[in-house]
DNA sequence: TTTAATTAAGTTGTGTACAATTTAATTGTT
DNA sequence: AACAATTAAATTGTACACAACTTAATTAAA
């Protein structure tokens, strides 16, 4: 029990921007508040998106795909930032549904292309009606949402960065 | 689907506040934009995490026993936002490793007590110095942090209240 | 050119998440 | 007291995430 994590006893500074205790606890609330959000997000979609038979994941690479169809599974992976350790079962079962298609490239045998199935895009259409209960959910504005998005795609960029650099660093 | 939850074309207002096809689009943006920081946070900690044998859950679970000591398992899982289907395999981990014991209650045989053992409690201090490291990756000021923190824990409550409100519904 | 390095996807193993169910203990009702 | 309803953990099964590794194909270099 030492007080560093206490915000109350450590520095009553003046400057509340100071990089005191209480900073470095918010540290850990905010890393939480990610966390526990980015699970509350899915545990709203989840009933929502299983009348579709899918998970948040699987939407979110339908997402991709309905913007932009006949990607590898590399180019899919760096839309929705997963590897294909997560994404080539993913895909397998979005296949098993018939919502998509993956076919070896002719011209490099490496590499797969995902493309949507008639099915796989007319579910488009019954996604849609999802939007609106999120957004509806979200109780937020639509400049409340933009202002979140860019804070968090920064914070985002900041994150991944400094990953790279620390993963270097181990090397 | 009845019309109710639906914002959108009620009222088109000329605010830019409207929730148009751009605001739908940034809504899977807004969701996204959570979902991917999330793992972008957790891939940061890793690395770190790691030298101390833990996951962010993990790490997680004891910032909140470090905070407040002997728990039950769902008191706990208040605290972290986990069920016990998570919590029961997380929590025989850091039991096998020593770093926290638990134990059944005497007075109601249901609950188990989840309490840090001594190692469990130095760890602390080493665990202390992440706040450092990860504070810094975030690159943002403490004000920064504070307006983030808060605007994810409004959005989580609303979810939240929505998704207990369609779980209801489904009933 | 034939071997080495690189690349893309897939595989394996560990650890979440969580719905649904089970087990055991407690509480509420009659 | 006796039995139903409730509650707390644990269990089971499915689906991510991702590190580490494997396999197969392409590219680079000697």
């Amino acid at each position: 029990m030492t007080s560093r994590l206490q915000p109350a006893k450590a520095k009553p500074t003046k400057t509340d921007d100071a990089a005191d205790a209480s900073s470095l606890f918010l540290v850990n609330q905010m890393c939480f508040a990610i966390y526990s959000t980015s699970l509350a997000m899915t545990k709203l979609y989840r009933p929502l998106l299983s009348q579709l038979g899918l998970t948040y994941p699987q939407y979110v690479v339908l997402l991709a795909l309905w913007e932009r169809d006949q990607l590898t599974v590399s180019a899919l992976g760096e839309q929705v930032a997963l590897d294909s350790g997560t994404l080539t079962p993913l895909l397998k079962r979005l296949q098993s549904q018939g919502l998509i298609e993956r076919e070896r490239s002719a011209d490099d045998e490496r590499q797969v292309y995902i493309r949507l199935t008639r099915q796989g895009h007319s579910l488009k259409k019954k996604a849609e009606a999802i939007h609106d209960h999120i957004a509806c959910a979200t109780q937020c504005s639509s400049a409340e949402r933009k202002a979140l998005t860019r804070a968090l795609q920064k914070l985002r960029l900041s994150l991944l960065a400094n990953a790279a650099s620390t993963l270097r660093a181990a090397t």
